[in-house]
DNA sequence: TACTTAGGTGTAGAAAAACTAGGGGTATAT
DNA sequence: ATATACCCCTAGTTTTTCTACACCTAAGTA
């Protein structure tokens, strides 16, 4: 009566994150995509290795390297999990195909696109537009999104489409702007930071005041659109990014006091999923974004 | 500090529900396949259709019936399980080369395939074989096996090898067989029964002697071997397989006392794993499995 | 040399997921 | 009418997976 015992097979789980870490490289970043500690992807690459009965990773104490027999399987993995993120996907967006999800970083969920949404689902009342902050753009194969809009180094990948290319250059509000003649009006000034964006204020001052000593010393803060109301209150100068402050430049609630202006090579794009479900009504919103 | 949550993604084991009812259009059977029981495969179906939020199956009394929703998918769920199948499979197969795993029927391993596997393994002394009893085929692309040795009726598949037709006939120790002259003279003997082949005897008599009532009154057993070797005790009648009895009828143990032989129209074959790995290994077996 | 940082390991306990068991229900087959 | 085959649901249990540390090692830094 007893049925045969068939050969198990490997949990799902610990192929998954067997295939996350090897092609990270790195049980830590693993343990971040997969959203879990990496404590866990060690025990699910263990259970794999020993279903194997072979090690998969040579371990090293700054990280970790696949073994020959890793490097083999990581792309039949890698294929196997995008053709299943891709079918969860694509079921995803035909069970509810009014729903459009858009990804997007923070600063340009709250700067970019949040003004510009409220008219695009004016125009398609039937659809609903679902707007979702991440601080790492999503693989669109793995996450369930119709778009993203993140920044991308230019030359942009392909599949992509740009918005507009960012520049930066400092603002702040009307009052603060009649002390601000030239750059170095701003050394004995509060400078507002980005904590993700730590760099703009160094790379700006390289450019166009290569001589000057940099005070990191203005308020930090996590989102770049916080950073935006207080320079509106005049609480500082803040480093401007073209793509981001158009509605503050053109209201005249923030003004650019000088004309040095620095390309950092890098656009604002849109990704559009690869499901191919609702694809007319993704491009009339993109359209509808890019206007203006 | 908290990092954003990005929308979950439905549990792997849910999709590998939804995959395997999908396909058998029942959960019973992906019950089974799964080795589970059929209310959790129903549990995990329900968590993907919450996920989706829509029905992926319709429900009925006798069984269930996939949606327009859930046909759409289920090649793509396919797809992508038969490539996660395999991947692992290779990683098996590259990980553990010196190891061969053959699948077959239990009869067919106890009685084809294991006289054959000494001289195999005598010729190949670094490979372990290892020889698994199933009472289904197995799904190659899904379960760990480099061989797999069951009927198929004939035609049979591409990519399978024929070993040979299956016949059958009865077959009884030389004892009982003095007392056999005519098929009707196996209406008072006691009839040898292999559960899982009831219909042996049925067919044989439908062919050879279609006017008699036949009694299915005789033992039963759930492995063909045990039949066999109460056969070989004088315990009764067995309805011999040509493919499996070929070394009892050489060695005298068990004789045919009659001409009449049924081809059941299915062949003895022996498949490969498409995974690639020990092709040539394999093909020795395999060779070595087919003389005589 | 000693400290710090980055990344991996191992274990115990906690949390979550998955499963079984068993009681229903409804069609189809006998 | 009764049995059978399937699916549903709920409760409770088992298994898996995860977290929380404490610990380890190598590389960079003071």
């Amino acid at each position: 009566m007893v049925s045969p015992p068939r050969p198990k097979m490997p949990g799902l789980n610990s192929l998954r994150a067997f295939e996350s870490a090897a092609r990270h490289e790195s049980f830590a970043d693993a343990a971040i995509e997969l959203s879990v500690t990496p404590g866990a992807i060690a025990q699910q690459v263990k259970s794999l290795e020993i279903w194997t009965g072979k090690k998969l990773f040579k371990r090293h104490s700054q990280g970790v390297e696949l073994t020959a027999l890793g490097v083999g399987t990581l792309s039949d993995f890698t294929t196997a999990f995008d053709a299943l993120g891709e079918a969860v996907i694509k079921l995803r967006a035909n069970a509810v195909p009014q729903e459009i999800r858009i990804a997007a970083l923070p600063s340009i969920a709250q700067l970019w696109l949040s003004p510009k949404l409220p008219e695009v689902r004016a125009a398609m009342p039937d659809i609903i537009i679902s707007l979702t902050a991440l601080e790492k753009r999503p693989i669109m194969m793995r996450e369930p999104f119709d778009l993203a809009v993140f920044y991308n180094e230019r030359p942009i990948p392909e599949k992509t489409i740009a918005v507009g290319d960012d520049w930066i250059f400092p603002v702040c509000s009307p009052e603060i702007a009649v002390n601000l003649n030239r750059p170095e009006d701003l050394l004995d000034q509060v400078l507002l930071h980005d904590t993700a964006w730590s760099g703009d204020w160094k790379n700006w001052f390289y450019r166009f005041l290569p001589d000057q000593k940099l005070h990191v010393t203005g308020p930090a803060f996590s989102l770049y659109s916080l950073a935006v109301e207080e320079a509106k209150n005049s609480a500082g100068i803040l480093m401007g990014h073209s793509t981001l402050i158009g509605e503050q430049l053109a209201s005249g609630a923030l003004v650019a006091p000088f004309d040095h202006k620095l390309d950092i090579k890098r656009s604002l794009t849109i990704e559009i999923a690869g499901h191919g479900v609702n694809t007319s009504v993704l491009q009339n919103i993109i359209e509808m974004l890019l206007l203006e």
